[in-house]
DNA sequence: CTCCACGTTGACGTGGACGTCAAGTCCAGG
DNA sequence: CCTGGACTTGACGTCCACGTCAACGTGGAG
């Protein structure tokens, strides 16, 4: 397939997956006229990067997965390298939990504060 | 007051103030030399700004609450402007909060995974 | 006097993940 | 043959909250 139908098969746009290519993410055998032609595997290896930025990756921290994929696993986090980044991932995620749920904490203490004085005397 | 002692009491820098400055959430008085002049307001003031991107609020979120105070009132969440603001960022934190819950606990499920596959013998 | 810290303005850089042109090529349908 | 759509490369724009640099003015200490 070409890279418009990639794109919309992915849910994503031919300009995000040439930039994945810039990136060495993703690579692409060229047809006779240039064109770029991807088959099933790179429809997988894109869903692998995709599901992972949609979690909060970045482009940079898939690349583990996606070398995994190529070197033949049948998932990308079968390797050590991918395990790691999702330890990394965990703990990250983990802490910006803590701060996001302290920062909410406040913001709802704030609130009701404010509420409080503005309306001191309803119910 | 100068822009480096407020700087240094609101634990910022002098170009992040004149970044304020320039947005018009921040306004000084110039001495005859030029220089910006600041005095305890200004040292409220910016304490909200900070206090509230601190929290996670785009420095667009405090406009409402340094309006507040530069029209008198003792904190910057006392008007309605700012308590919709609150409103709005507690959804939007509750909901980032939610989204980001549930990528740790998949992003977990699939460490425990690659982990089960990768040794499935140990213990 | 010099020196140093501090101030001024304006312009450009940063990072991340693309969006958005521009200007051209290639192919299928009518 | 023409048109339209999909494709190509390359370069510049976007967002946000500043950082960094240049080139200069100012005020006080020694």
């Amino acid at each position: 397939m070409r890279i418009g139908e990639l794109a919309q098969r992915c849910g994503t746009t031919t300009r995000a997956l040439r930039y994945y290519e810039s990136l060495g993410l993703l690579t692409a055998r060229r047809s006779a006229n240039g064109q770029r032609e991807y088959d099933e595997s790179d429809l997988r290896l894109v869903a692998q990067i995709r599901s992972l930025t949609d979690i909060g990756f970045a482009l940079e921290d898939t690349r583990p997965f996606v070398e995994c994929l190529r070197t033949g696993h049948a998932s990308g986090d079968a390797c050590p390298a991918s395990v790691a980044v999702y330890r990394r991932k965990l703990a990250e995620l983990e802490e910006f939990i803590g701060r996001l749920t302290a920062a909410r904490d406040r913001v709802r203490a704030q609130l009701d504060d404010a509420e409080r004085r503005s309306r001191p005397c309803k119910r």
